[in-house]
This record gives C-alpha cells, structure tokens and sequence, in this order.
DNA sequence: CCTGCTAGAATTGGATCCAATCAACATTGG
DNA sequence: CCAATGTTGATTGGATCCAATTCTAGCAGG
C-alpha cells in the first residue's frame, strides 16, 4: 500500500460517506494532498511532508487543533501514520503535543520570529563566510536566476521557497553539511512568517536590491562586505516585521 | 500503565523468557532503564529519554542497529511506544532511519564534528553577547560554582551536563529561548564527542581557564573580549579532537 | 566455479482493537 | 442557589495483528 501514496486517498472504502459538518480540516488539506503528488516512500512521510507544507504556508493556521482521527479520514488512512508523521512534527516545533491532550499548530508570535533572527543571523553569516571562497561562477549564476524568477513568481508558497534557494545557493560551498541542513530548518520556519508579511506589505519585501548585492559582493570575494550585506538584510526584515507587528496591534488594540 | 514507567519492566508478562543469546542491548539497557528514573508521563517519553542518554553517553555506540521488537523486550513495552521514540530520535538526527530497514545510531565523524563546533561558534557568540548585559551577579556566581562542580565531578557523563549547565548560565540572559533551546541541542550533541575525547586527552581539555576568562570578561562587560575568549574556547576544543583523530587515524591506519 | 533467480525468514509499515485519561455536564447534598 | 462529585463522552496512548518490503540463502543454469 505503500508504493503510490498520492492514490491514497482513492483507496475507496471510506470516501463517500460522513459529510459531517464538523470537519474543519476537509477542505484545507484536500488540495494540499493531491498537490503533494507522489514523491514519498511510506505514508508517514507522505502525512509528514502534506502536513509540514500546510503549516508553513499557513494553510493550517497557528492555534488550530490536529485531530488523530479527523486528519486519518481525510489522509484516507489509519491514525497510526498520522501518529508517527505528528510525533516528527513536534520534533521540529511546528506542533505543540500535549499528553492526552492532542497536537496543536505552535502559535507564532513577534517574539518568536525575532528569536529566528537572531539565530539565521548567527548561522547564515558564519555560512556564507565560509562559502564565499568557495563558490563557482555557475552557483553565482544560478543565484542571480533564481533572483529572476523571484521577481516573476506570484505565489507566495512558492516565493519562500525560491527565496530560500537563493539563499542557500549562496551557502551551499560551505561546506559543512549540518550548518546548512540546520539554516535550511530555519528559513522554512521563517516561510510561516513571511507569507503574512507579504500578504500585508507587498513583495518590495523581498529586498531584491539586497539579494543582488549579495551576489556581487560574493562574485568580488569580499567576504566583509557580503556579511555586513547579510546582517542588514536580515536586520531590516527584521525591523519590517516589527512593525507589522506593531500597525496590527494598534488596530486590534484601537478597536 | 503509563503512571510508573520505573516499574515497567516488571509488569512481568514476558519478564524472565527468552534468555536468547542474540540480544545484543540487553546489558547496555538496563541500568539505563533503570536510572531513568520515574520521571516520564507517557512511554513513549521515557523511551525516548532513555535511548537518547545512552546514545549520547556512548553506551549504544555509533552504527549500532536498533531492532524494535528487541527493544520493546527491553523495556518490556511493545513497539509502539519504541517507534513513536524512533521516529522522535530521528527528527533530532541521533539515529537514522531507512524504510524497511531499520533505525542506526548515527555515525559520528570528524567533519560531523566540525560541524557542530562551527554551528556552535555561531551561535553560542550570539547569545553570548546578547546575554552579557543583562547577567545578573547571582548568574555568575553560579557560572562560578559550576566551574568548581566541573573540577570535582570525575564521571565524563555528569561532566557532559555540568559543562552545558555552565554555558547555558552564561547564554541565559540573552532573552531568546529559541536560539538557548537550539544550543541546548547542539551542546548536547557535542555529549557524544567530549565523552571519548576526554577519556583520551583528560579533564585537562575542559580548559577551566578559558571557562573562567569568560566569566571575568561577562562580569567586566566587556563583550568583545568575551566573545574572543569563547570562540577561542571552541576553536581549540575543535583543534584537539582533530589531532585525537588523527593519531586514532595514524594507529589504525599503521596497525 | 560463478551468476542469476527464487523462496523463505526477518523486520518494518500500517490497521484495528482495547485501555487510560481528560473535559464537560448532569446530579445531589449542603 | 451554589459547590462538590459522579458520570459520560470524546480523544489519545498502547497492544496486537496483518501486509508489504528487504535481505539472505539455496538452487538451477551457464
């Protein structure tokens, strides 16, 4: 059974039936497991993946309750899968797993998303010193592509995903596996963030002059320069999410 | 039954059965079940607790198969609860898990290693000046006090903890517990090297000195010398296992 | 003698079933 | 009328059972 999840849900014995109204998740997450096509090895990291993409792109928002059976019958399989998939998830911090209580997506807060910046700060600086030195005229060429299609990409699930190849592009010649895998955890972890900030602030947010002199400063080997560049471009996103932050709170709080 | 892990391997249905010669984990498990103590809510926690110390401490050593059902023996639990703490174990990437195949301890290696001083450095420099200002004298008493612990304490495993216990009181202030919980898991990490390492080289490469510069320069505020210091502090601790294996290297590879 | 195939065992992945726990609600005594 | 308590429902934690996959050993054929 293991060998086409993307058929899963067509298996067929419990697809028609319970039309209840109180299943809140059916709708978020059909599409969500059709389009995750059929690139997995067993069910739970099929569940895994679906589930980790649904809150990252915010289609399962912050605070919302993940009930074991509920999302078996939309998966189309058991809940031990779900079980597994929901044990892995909390382990990376996208779900809260309460003991008898059940998992819950993790709230995000100005705090929180503070605390990703300061560590990308720390871990993408030291990445990018290292990788500088070593990068290829191809890796700045695919970087300066990827900033290309940056510019034309509409959708903002797919924009951190661009964005985060650019980055890490940028990193990849570090050479140091682990630096890079952890960099990679937390750029996802800053997709939950920058979907709503672009929804609310526009793409300028993107800071593409930034991503550009990134490159150059990389292309001209001056490790210094690229750093500073970095700092700031963090900084400064940073400092946009603050605000957000700070223009919500007053129409929340003057209403 | 999830109210005394302690007493579960005495829950006696399958206790004094299959003597079988081929269990390989049986000796290493069980102090460690029984050191873990009862403090655990569900099984699947206090399997997962007790796999991941013995991991780190190096009593399931690297490349070690784990089998579940020999494990759920061990324990005197089922599968289930061992592989929900598999699946856990891996998303902390202390074991790796193949489909079908089975869970192994990771194997460590020098650029493993590596890795993980660079991640350190580039972290733990951040919270580090974070935390400077904000330092309260009852935190560098108790740095202090920790420094003296470490020169009492003779088990590498309880000098594993008291060298994290010690670093973290410094990194506490920084206000960011993400960034402390992400370090946390790298010092931990680092469990594994430090313990061999140190039954190679000696307590010596605990370089107390340096933890007590440290100190000073905290309570000086002076950040910048303070972060010298501690990233002197990593790049010797990483220039000393690199020389470990290298004459690990020389012997094996002259034998 | 070596190579490829096949059948079996070993082991894991997934499903179903039962027990333990928690929350809410009804009930009863003060 | 309120508070403490027993009870019931929902939900998760754990056990057992079955299916799928991989590895291995043995055998036939070249």
């Amino acid at each position: 059974m293991s060998q086409d999840p993307a058929a899963r849900q067509s298996s067929g014995h419990q697809s028609s039936e319970h039309p209840s109204p109180e299943h809140r998740t059916d709708g978020l997450l059909a599409s969500l497991v059709a389009a995750e096509g059929a690139r997995a090895k067993t069910a739970t990291e099929f569940v895994e993946a679906t589930l980790k993409k649904g809150i990252l792109t915010g289609a399962l928002p912050a605070g919302m309750a993940l009930r074991q059976e509920e999302l078996a019958r939309e998966f189309g399989l058991s809940r031990m899968p779900i079980r597994e998939a929901l044990r892995q998830l909390e382990a990376q911090a996208l779900i809260d797993f309460l003991p008898h209580k059940g998992a819950v997506v993790t709230e995000i807060s100005l705090d929180d998303a503070l605390d990703i910046f300061a560590i990308r700060r720390a871990l993408e600086t030291a990445a990018f010193a290292l990788s500088i030195a070593n990068l290829r005229p191809d890796d700045l060429s695919r970087a300066i592509e990827t900033i290309a299609e940056i510019d034309a990409e509409a959708d903002p699930a797919r924009l951190g995903h661009l964005n985060r190849q650019f980055h890490m592009t940028l990193y990849a010649c570090a050479g140091r596996p682990k630096l890079l895998a952890l960099i990679e955890v937390q750029l996802a972890s800053y997709d939950r963030y920058l979907r709503f900030h672009l929804s609310a602030r526009g793409r300028e947010h993107m800071a593409q002059d930034e991503h550009r002199a990134m490159v150059e400063a990389a292309a001209a080997r001056d490790v210094a320069t690229a750093v500073a560049i970095l700092e700031r471009h963090i900084d400064t996103a940073a400092e946009a999410l603050k605000q957000f932050y700070a223009a919500r709170e007053a129409i929340s709080g003057g209403a």
